[in-house]
DNA sequence: TCGTGCCTCACCCACCGGGGTGAGGGTGTC
DNA sequence: GACACCCTCACCCCGGTGGGTGAGGCACGA
């Protein structure tokens, strides 16, 4: 039930710990938790008794704690959690538009509030407003990346990174996950753009240089000239920083 | 200066012409446009008379404008085109807190104000709410796939899909792209989940065995796995719709 | 006018990627 | 107890990928 040797490929620090008693929910988490590159450590429990016992001598950088509509074993979870370890960052997981859940997890003491169909983005951002560290400072919008916005819960204050305006009311609208802007520093041709659009699409060399009337060859010098361009190793590297680059869609 | 074979791959259907004097200029953003899977061809024009004549015997669906800070020169094509064609889409290009220009554009016609940094994903509204056509229908969030969902210009109201709050007022402030939630029906591993991580930052599977401890026959399993959960046929679609399903940062 | 960047195509070549298949062990669920 | 899913590893095989290099033409700007 506990995934020790999950660890990620080391460039994360931060680790997070998931609880809900079921299993197919915790591990759900847990792996989408993985890909955040500032998370260098999922565990995924899902008893109780065991997650108290480890928190008496070991604590996570996040503890996220999943609720069920209408059944409060996870608030309960949460509120030993918090009476036993006042400081401990909680996120408490839910449904979507549970207010009710939000408000119940705010006054046990969590520290916010993750829908459970939250983007990587918007799991980021809970995560970074909770006592994250990384290195031991909070994550800055670093190197013209994506970083995480907007968006967890009404309740939870949106920050004013990049000049975005703060939720004005209390009210529990949700803000959806927003992008930080970069320098765009690269740009890429007309050609190298379709090409690059059509790898995301999973279409080879031969395949797009059919569609465009090119020569397979041709593609492939305008794919080594984009590799280098975006500093990518491969077509999925550059797929991904085409995507982080917010030149994909 | 005109690119007429300059077509995409035949899925986008709408016709869009970008004008700007600066070559530089109009050819980086007709690159962008090409990624967006709506557009199908995407013309660059450098010449005013040229945009003039053309525009007496075809219309594009939606014509970008750029324009500099403190030279009128795109607002003055803009007012000559809207002049001789009053139900044209026109959208002014410029630069990012430009509110001058922003007030100039609306003034003389235009549908919308597009900061020259936007994302994809600004684009691609920035687009959708000026006339855009797909199979004669405006695009509607897809397919469980990000769509454009807000910003552009303050002056445009932004659209309420998804339950999103619109522009409260109408300050020049600019709301960042947002993402569509989806119903996410798949869910990959934590194994699966890393690998897919790995392979977006250019790893092999090699290298992702190594740093994961594991055989490189193993990654391939991972990989053959996850490929087939997401329904793509190599790493770069399937990192691709990593990111577009909201799984990847 | 020369240089630069883009577009186009070609050839060579090492090797990695992806499909197929099988198989053992673990942990739950019905 | 049967079933399903995940994790792990192995072997075979072919085709696609990516790097290097060269080269001609075109459009532009210094």
């Amino acid at each position: 039930m506990i995934d020790d040797r999950m660890r990620g490929p080391g460039h994360g620090t931060t680790t997070v710990w998931v609880y809900d008693e079921r299993r197919r929910v915790r591990e759900d988490i847990a792996s989408r938790l993985v890909a955040l590159p500032f998370v260098g450590r999922v565990e995924a429990i899902g008893d109780a008794a065991a997650l108290m016992s480890r928190l008496a001598t070991r604590h996570p950088d996040v503890l996220l704690i999943g609720t069920q509509r209408a059944m409060d074993s996870g608030l309960t979870v949460a509120t030993q959690a918090l009476r036993a370890h006042p400081r401990l960052p909680v996120l408490v997981l839910g449904a979507p538009d549970d207010a009710e859940t939000v408000r119940a997890a705010v006054s046990v003491g969590a520290r916010g509030y993750l829908r459970w169909d939250a983007t990587a983005l918007e799991m980021g951002l809970g995560l970074s407003r909770v006592g994250l560290r990384v290195d031991g400072r909070t994550p800055q919008p670093a190197n013209g990346h994506p970083v995480p916005l907007a968006s967890v819960g009404a309740h939870v204050a949106a920050p004013a990174w990049n000049g975005a305006t703060p939720l004005a009311g209390s009210a529990p609208t949700v803000v959806r996950a927003a992008v930080t802007r970069e320098a765009t520093p690269v740009s890429l041709s007309m050609r190298e753009m379709q090409v690059l659009t059509g790898m995301s699409q999973g279409k080879s060399n031969a395949q797009i240089g059919r569609e465009l009337y090119l020569s397979e060859d041709t593609i492939k010098t305008h794919a080594r000239r984009l590799f280098r361009k975006l500093g990518a190793k491969d077509r999925a590297e550059a797929v991904a920083t085409g995507f982080r680059r917010g030149m994909m869609t």
